[in-house]
DNA sequence: ACTCGGATCGACT
DNA sequence: GTCGATCCGAGTT
């Protein structure tokens, strides 16, 4: 689909963008991954979220347009890569969890010296971001712009069985933890096993 | 200027 | 299951 088509479907509540995200190729540095975990993220609404207090030099990309790289350094060593989404001022974004290496897969381990399995190589937010060679430098790229270095391509509409996309409480956040906002492919050995944060309240339900 | 804690990962027990 | 690595952004003084 357009990039122009792509925007369309990602300029919207977040988790259909993030459904939408589900099965799309991204591309950056030789290496082309198949996304299949994500999760959502709801800006003002939504207290794990980066944007929840308002707008900052870091998160400024979540308030852009949709369709746009915001990457952030996950405790102190790790890249996180998300996708702008919904309209211009919203503060929404989807977090890409895990992608199968889907070309170049040469450079995938050469970057992922310590996978020991191709499924691993993409597994996991920041492994996703080591595969891929992304760096802080990166955020605010035009994902969908003609010859965009690095770039996303959504699934054409009906490539992705609903059937096989599932979803549960996002990994890792300490707050709002039980919101069924990440989704993933069923089956896909790249998916990341789920795990609570420790610092998160008990369940709930 | 300083403190604090994190949308993680992998090695180790 | 537990723990250390490592650094930046954001909030506070």
């Amino acid at each position: 689909m357009s990039g122009e088509a792509a925007r369309t479907l990602l300029a919207t509540e977040p988790l259909t963008a993030a459904r939408a995200l589900l099965g799309a190729h991204f591309t950056a540095n030789g290496v082309a991954v198949r996304i299949v975990e994500v999760e959502a993220y709801r800006g003002s609404a939504d207290p794990a979220s980066h944007a929840y207090r308002g707008m900052t030099p870091r998160n400024r990309v979540m308030f852009g347009p949709a369709g746009h790289l915001y990457v952030y350094r996950s405790y102190g060593i790790h890249t996180c890569m998300n996708v702008s989404a919904g309209l211009e001022g919203a503060g929404w974004a989807v977090l890409l969890r895990a992608g199968e290496v889907a070309g170049g897969r040469a450079a995938a381990v050469d970057r992922r010296a310590a996978a020991r399995t191709d499924a691993a190589l993409g597994r996991g937010p920041g492994n996703l971001g080591s595969v891929l060679g992304i760096g802080l430098g990166d955020s605010g790229a035009d994902l969908l712009a003609p010859g965009a270095a690095i770039s996303l391509t959504l699934a054409p509409p009906g490539a992705v069985d609903d059937a096989a996309v599932r979803s549960g409480p996002r990994v890792g956040v300490s707050v709002n933890a039980d919101v069924p906002w990440r989704l993933w492919l069923d089956g896909s050995p790249a998916v990341s096993t789920y795990r609570r944060s420790p610092r998160a309240d008990p369940p709930r339900g």
